[in-house]
DNA sequence: CGTCCCCTTGAATGAAGTCAATACGCGTGG
DNA sequence: CCACGCGTATTGACTTCATTCAAGGGGACG
């Protein structure tokens, strides 16, 4: 992990903030200086937060592709959340007394580490940005529930298919998407772990969708061919994304 | 459903509280009126709050059992959440315009209603208050990252093994479990949908343990027949639940 | 040029689901 | 008080979806 404190990255963040409310040039200024005034740098598979470490700082992935993970005694492991470009984690993780759970970089990543004090000075003169966080936090535990129902409810195929119209939305307010196509830089088996499948019925499911000419990847990218029908094939229903100014999902990228 | 402002409730959000932090018996007692200003009464299996609903105020279990759920579009259900005595119900739902689940009752359930003005009240006069209030919604995200790792990675028998221990841990720190069995309210249906099974494979996996004698159901108990190998059998680790305060559970019921 | 991942595919196995029939309780009303 | 009906629990037989095992192929990198 090397500490840094140069980048110029396109603010994420704000982007996905902004399909939810409309921030100020001078808010957004103070969340872009807050966020990147201490960064650090992980290669791929590094851990950035361990099981059972005590949290000193918020993180906010500026850049890369993170996750949440669990692993069970027999190796087994679990990733429970992706961390995307722009993704926050834990305003409030100060309260508890240790990690339940690790975040891992599956890509190299930069992170910007936003200290307790420097995040509630900001809360404090800045309401409408705390707001937003809120509300951010709030779709994250939505996006867990939905996982939940995944998980639990659909089949392989109903499952991909829903995972990549999420990662598809949520990319797109990030501003890191094209109109049918996502980067997508992670493994077979990392998606497995996601999905709680084995890689090997990863790989035939998408060879499916393939077959279905309802999807491929092409070189780290997902190619979406068919954005309704792949939608139609997971049932998607995005409102649990909370995607909630008026015309945000359609605003052009910025 | 049916107003009411009657009851002499045991305390289960208290109870459950002050395995976290100790309370004041001033903030025990404003947590205990707040929270019993305004009730409502529910019978089984309505719902409390509908997906779609503006959320308006924010809601505390005081007595019986609800869940969180959702529902796909052939019908197929996922219970996401238990909701058990004590628990509480978002604490910031207002920042969003619509649920994106819905809550509905397993057993008749008694409701707290806190108002947001009463609840912002309460939190920017006790802060101890608020900050259990954290510690608590922390402990339910928490709990919903386990869900994903048990549905993805556990088989059905660790799978409900590890239920059966997150309830009891979780009833017993509500003051409603006894030391080796607790009130279990809900059909086989729904722990299957709770589970991510068929009720068949939950009454055959209920059959298996119940040959290993690990633990039974009487009347609508759980009896744990031995906590230990319960425990080794789900790969328990009670670390996910929070319970931060030294001996907090050990300490006799209140 | 070899090594290490990762992807890909086939064949055999296994866990959980579906279908269907029966049994059990419990509350209601005759 | 008993009979009926309905929801829930239980069990067997069969099917299906997904896993495991195993082997081969391809690309990146030292």
């Amino acid at each position: 992990m090397i500490q840094s404190t140069s980048g110029y990255l396109a603010d994420h963040l704000i982007s996905r903030l902004q399909h939810f409310t409309r921030l100020s040039p001078e808010d957004r200024a103070i969340l872009g200086a807050v966020t990147r005034e201490r960064t650090r740098r992980f290669a791929a598979r590094e851990d950035i937060v361990r099981e059972g470490d005590r949290p000193q700082s918020i993180n906010v992935v500026l850049d890369g592709w993170a996750c949440r993970y669990k692993h069970l005694d027999d190796g087994r492991r679990q990733i429970v959340a992706f961390l995307l470009p722009g993704d926050l984690c834990d305003l409030n993780v100060f309260v508890l007394r240790q990690m339940d759970h690790s975040i891992g970089a599956l890509t190299p990543v930069v992170m910007g580490q936003v200290t307790r004090e420097a995040f509630e000075r900001m809360a404090e003169e800045h309401s409408r940005i705390l707001h937003a966080l809120w509300w951010d936090a709030l779709v994250a535990a939505s996006i867990q529930r939905e996982w939940t129902v995944s998980l639990g409810q659909r089949n392989a195929f109903e499952r991909m298919a829903h995972l990549f119209c999420e990662l598809f939305v949520r990319l797109r307010m990030a501003g890191v998407a094209g109109q049918e196509s996502f980067p997508l830089p992670i493994t077979q088996l990392e998606l497995s772990e996601a999905l709680g499948l084995s890689s090997v019925h990863v790989n035939r499911t998408l060879r499916e969708m393939r077959s279905e000419d309802l999807v491929s990847i092409q070189n780290r990218e997902l190619v979406i061919h068919d954005v309704r029908r792949l939608m139609d094939a997971a049932s998607f229903n995005p409102d649990y994304l909370h995607v909630e100014r008026e015309g945000a999902l359609l605003d052009a990228e910025e």
